[in-house]
DNA sequence: ACATTTACATACGTAATAGTATGTAAAAGG
DNA sequence: CCTTTTACATACTATTACGTATGTAAATGT
């Protein structure tokens, strides 16, 4: 086989990134070898290797790769304006929906939530998705309090709290489902779980 | 060494069942080695194969051993009667106090949510939770049917939602918690937790 | 008491897999 | 066009850790 062009070559990468994605996914971390993921994509260990530092680096390379949507979800329901409970509504049923359409989505919550434990090789990887959710609560706990002193959500309700509650909801519910997603349409019961969870934020 | 007798052969079992809660927690299931569990234990990985069948085996016994509390707290819980929303508060709170206080549930639960991927030798062990899990989320559907019928809860309430909507706060909380345990105090919290989550699902 | 089984320890074999070193052919670069 | 580097494949090495086979001394049964 003749060697290939730069082009080619960031395709191998996207391609081996997507065969981590599917053998990840299936056989969790620690269960599927390199081997594994080389035969997905077509390729031999060589280039993954190549590619990647080795395992656990191929693995955070993924994580990041495929974890971009869900801050796209999470910015572009800020971005579409409206009230807090609006942009926090959108935000969670839309995180619903595209868990249940888009398989990547899907895939990388399965791999991070219920694949993978937390050993020292994926630190890295596992600090970034920690960030990503300090940061999600961080913006909560701000919007929360806001929300409250403008009179929007009841006045007796403590911001921390709240922000915590919504998170606690929403990934709970993501991973309820996840356990056994045959068991409801979460794009369906998605609008009715937060409405749920807000008419006891909202001042009587 | 000498042999040991019936008793002491049944506490070295249970010696080499706590070694593997604080090693797997610690480490994750994947990597401890058998021998670690043994050190800790103060024997050889010869008394584990005696005992048990090998690793998934000694995973399975373990989390079916320690997991018994929770069961326990959930039971009492509706032993001491009251109206369904009372129960399921006592729940809620008790199961978060106790994963603040007891070592040994706290360190199942991290164990089983964030140090234990999904991979069939585990089968049988996450079987068993995950019965215990419908079993949990059925008793709640039965409960929340009855408790909308009765007008003690909101008469437009679904109750499969409702019981889904629990079941997920409760476990989001927890899992919110053990990912940052020193963020706040869940077992303070829970109360109000609680308590926010019930204030949109009782009649106005 | 003697035979048998139990409760382990010790020692061994072995399969798997990660990482690395080396090979190679063709692009990139000048 | 010639050199260098890139993009992999192939081959090798080494370790890790599981399972098992065997050993043994004392407890248990009769």
């Amino acid at each position: 086989m003749p060697r290939r062009t730069k082009e080619e070559a960031d395709i191998t990468r996207q391609t081996v990134l997507r065969a981590a994605l599917a053998v990840f996914s299936q056989h969790g971390y620690s269960a599927t070898r390199l081997e594994d993921i080389a035969e997905a994509a077509r390729v031999t260990r060589g280039a993954i290797y190549h590619h990647f530092g080795g395992k656990a680096e191929l693995y955070t390379d993924m994580i990041i790769e495929y974890s971009q949507p869900i801050g796209r979800i999470i910015q572009q329901a800020i971005d579409e304006g409206g009230t807090f409970e609006d942009i926090l509504k959108r935000q969670f049923i839309r995180m619903c929906a595209a868990l249940e359409d888009d398989a990547d989505l899907r895939a990388i919550q399965e791999i991070s939530v219920m694949k993978t434990e937390m050993m020292p090789d994926l630190a890295e990887g596992i600090a970034r998705k920690m960030e990503g959710m300090e940061h999600q609560v961080q913006f909560l706990m701000e919007g929360f309090k806001e929300a409250i002193a403008c009179g929007q959500l009841r006045a007796d309700l403590d911001a921390e709290e709240a922000a915590r509650a919504y998170f606690a909801s929403l990934n709970g519910y993501m991973l309820l489902w996840l356990l056994d997603q045959s068991s409801f349409s979460i794009k369906k019961s998605a609008p009715a779980a937060v409405d749920m969870l807000f008419k006891g934020m909202l001042p009587s």
